[in-house]
RNA sequence: CGGGGUGUGGCACAGCUUGGUAGUGCGCUUGGUUCGGGACCAAGAGGCCGCUGGUUCGAGUCCAGUCACUCCGACCA
C-alpha cells in the first residue's frame, strides 16, 4: 500500500524521523495550517475542538476552587512592562512591539503580552486595600505572543493560546499553597484527562520563570524521551506586589504586601497528547479531550436497514458521548483510515451482518482490536471501552516513561547514557548553575527538568563536580 | 542569529542540465457501479510556475536580488 499513489495520505514513521512524523500528523489529522504571518498557525476546527475541550475541563476545575475570569488588555506600556527587573529582562527579547497607532507614531511603544503579570498587577494595585480583598483569584484565558526564532505547531508558536491564573493573597503561606494547588489541578489533568503521567518538581534557579521565587513544573514524556513542560505554576512572594506598590491593610491595621502566585497551561498541551500518544497511524486522543469519541461506520450502507440502524446507535450512545456517524460515500476502508488518523479513539462499526446478529463492532483506536458487542446496552459497552482506551493509553505512556528513565551516579555513566538513550537521568546534583550549563554544552542540550518531589537520595555528591550534592534533578531533552 | 532544504492547479511531485509558452498521481465536480481495511468506470473543471529585475525574438527553465515556508542548532510555554 506504500507505492506511489498513496503519498498523499502518507505518514512518515516515526522511527525514520520524528520530526517529520509530527508535521505529518498535525496535518493529515486536519488539526492546523500554516498561515501566512510567520509563526503563526491556523487551528482548524478539529484542533480547535481539542482545546475547547482542554479548556472547559480545565475551567470548570478553576471554578471549583473559586477562580473567576476576567479579561487583560493585549497591549502593556513599556513603562510598566519594566517595573519588575528580571520579569522585562526575561521577556522583552521575544516581544513584539507596537510603535504606530493609526497613522501616528505612539509617545510610548506598547508590548504585545507576552504574559500578563504586569498587567494583572497594575489591576490589582486599584483593587486591593484592605486583607478583605484578599484573596483574589484570577484567571484569564487568552493569547500570548512571544517572537519566537523557530516554530512548529502546537509545540512553539508566536503567538499561542493558554490560560494564565493570576493570584494575591494575604500570606505567603497562603500563596505557596495556592501555587502547588494548582500544580495538583495540572497533574490531575494530565493523569486523568489527558491519561499523561507526569514527572513534578521544581525548577532550579536557571530554569525558573523570570520574576518568579519558585517554580513549580509537570512534565509529560513525549514518544522519543524528550520532556515538554506541560504546565507551571509559580511562586511570587510579593516582589512584584513591592515593585508595583500594591499593599493592602492587614488585620493588625498594618500595612503589607500581598503575596502572589501564577500558574498556567497552553495550546502546546495538544503537542504533547500527539507527541506522546501518537502512532504511525496519526493522531491517538484520549477520550476526555476527543473532539469526536465514537465515529459510527455503516458498512454497505446503501443496503435496507443499515443507515436506520446506525442513526438509531448515534442517537442512543449520543446522549452519552461525543459520537459521529459518518454516512459519506467515501468507502469503508477509506473511512477507517481517515478516522484512525484523526485519533478517534473508538470506531463503531454497523452493517448488515451486524443487524441480523442484533450486534456491531467496537474498534480500539489504540490497540486496533476488533470486538463484536451486542446493540442491547451498547451505551455501557462503549463507556467501558473509551475507559479501556484511556487506561490503555496512560499504560502506554508510563511504560515508555520508566523505560525511558535512567539514573546516574557518575559522570562518565552520565554521558554515557545521555549519548546512547533519549529519556530522562536521575542524578544528584549540587546545586550550582555551572554544572548545568557543564552538562547542557557537554551532552549537547541536556537539562535540568526538575527537582522532583519524590527524590532519592542516589548518592551523597553532584554527578558532575562530585562536591556534596544537595538534591536529586531529573534531567533531560526538552522541546 | 548560524547551517541545510523547498517554493510549479487544493495536495505530493516531474519538467530546468541542453530556453520554444506546462504535465503526472491524488483530491475536486457530474453520472453510474460499489462498500466488513485507503473501490472502479466515464466525462469535466482548475495553473499570476513564490516575487522583482535582468539576458533573449522568446524564460517554469539561464543570471541577480528578494520574500516565504520548513528542518537542525542557540532561546523559550
Amino acid at each position: 500500500m506504500a507505492d506511489s499513489k498513496k503519498m498523499v495520505d502518507q505518514i512518515t514513521s516515526m522511527n525514520t524521523d520524528f520530526a517529520q512524523w509530527y508535521t505529518d500528523v498535525v496535518k493529515k489529522a486536519e488539526l492546523v495550517d500554516y498561515s501566512g504571518v510567520k509563526g503563526c498557525m491556523v487551528i482548524r476546527p478539529y484542533g480547535y475542538a481539542i482545546w475547547e475541550n482542554i479548556r472547559g475541563i480545565l475551567d470548570a476545575e478553576f471554578k471549583k476552587l473559586g477562580h473567576e475570569n476576567v479579561y487583560m488588555p493585549l497591549f502593556i506600556p513599556e513603562s510598566l512592562l519594566k517595573k519588575e527587573a528580571d520579569h522585562v529582562a526575561g521577556f522583552a527579547p521575544e516581544c513584539a512591539v507596537v510603535t504606530v497607532g493609526g497613522q501616528q507614531q505612539l509617545t510610548e511603544r506598547l508590548f504585545v503580552r507576552p504574559t500578563s503579570e504586569t498587567l494583572f498587577c497594575e489591576h490589582y494595585k486599584n483593587i486591593i486595600h484592605s486583607y478583605r480583598d484578599l484573596p483574589k483569584l484570577y484567571n484569564q484565558w487568552c493569547n500570548v505572543v512571544r517572537w519566537e526564532k523557530t516554530t512548529r505547531p502546537f509545540l512553539r508558536t508566536s503567538e499561542f493560546l493558554w490560560q494564565e491564573g493570576h493570584t494575591m493573597h494575604e500570606t505567603a503561606e497562603e500563596a505557596r499553597a495556592e501555587t502547588l494547588r494548582m500544580l495538583d489541578v495540572y497533574t490531575d489533568f494530565y493523569e486523568k484527562s489527558l491519561a499523561l503521567p507526569v514527572v513534578r518538581g521544581r525548577k532550579t534557579e536557571k530554569e525558573k520563570f523570570a520574576g518568579a521565587e519558585e517554580t513549580y513544573t509537570v512534565e509529560p514524556m513525549m514518544h522519543n524521551g524528550f520532556a515538554l513542560q506541560g504546565g507551571t505554576s509559580h511562586y511570587f512572594g510579593d516582589g512584584f506586589a513591592r515593585a508595583f506598590g500594591i499593599t493592602f491593610t492587614g488585620r493588625d491595621n498594618s500595612v503589607r504586601y500581598p503575596f502572589q502566585t501564577s500558574w498556567g497551561v497552553s495550546t502546546r498541551i495538544i503537542g504533547a497528547i500527539i507527541m506522546s500518544h501518537g502512532d504511525d497511524n496519526g493522531l491517538v486522543l484520549p477520550p476526555a479531550v476527543a473532539p469526536i469519541q465514537v465515529v459510527i461506520i455503516p458498512v454497505a450502507q446503501h443496503k435496507p436497514g443499515v443507515l436506520e440502524a446506525a442513526s438509531a446507535v448515534a442517537a442512543e450512545i449520543g446522549k452519552r458521548f461525543r459520537v459521529k456517524l459518518d454516512d459519506s460515500e467515501q468507502s469503508g476502508g477509506w473511512k477507517f483510515a481517515q478516522y484512525e488518523m484523526k485519533g478517534v479513539p473508538l470506531r463503531l462499526e454497523i452493517g448488515p451482518r451486524d443487524i441480523e446478529n442484533g450486534s456491531c463492532v467496537l474498534v480500539s483506536r489504540v490497540t486496533r482490536e476488533k470486538r463484536q458487542v451486542p446493540l442491547e446496552g451498547i451505551a455501557d459497552s462503549v463507556a467501558a471501552a473509551l475507559d479501556g482506551v484511556h487506561d490503555e493509553l496512560y499504560k502506554r505512556a508510563s511504560d515508555n516513561l520508566a523505560a525511558r528513565t535512567s539514573d546516574a551516579l557518575d559522570y562518565a555513566q552520565f554521558l554515557d547514557v545521555a549519548e546512547r538513550r533519549s529519556g530522562f537521568i536521575r542524578a544528584m546534583w549540587c546545586g550550582d548553575a555551572e554544572c548545568e550549563d557543564k552538562i547542557k554544552n557537554d551532552t549537547g542540550g541536556v537539562k535540568s527538568r526538575c527537582i522532583p518531589f519524590e527524590e532519592e537520595r542516589l548518592s551523597d555528591v553532584c554527578v558532575c563536580c562530585g562536591r556534596p550534592a544537595k538534591h536529586m534533578v531529573v534531567w533531560g531533552r526538552q522541546y
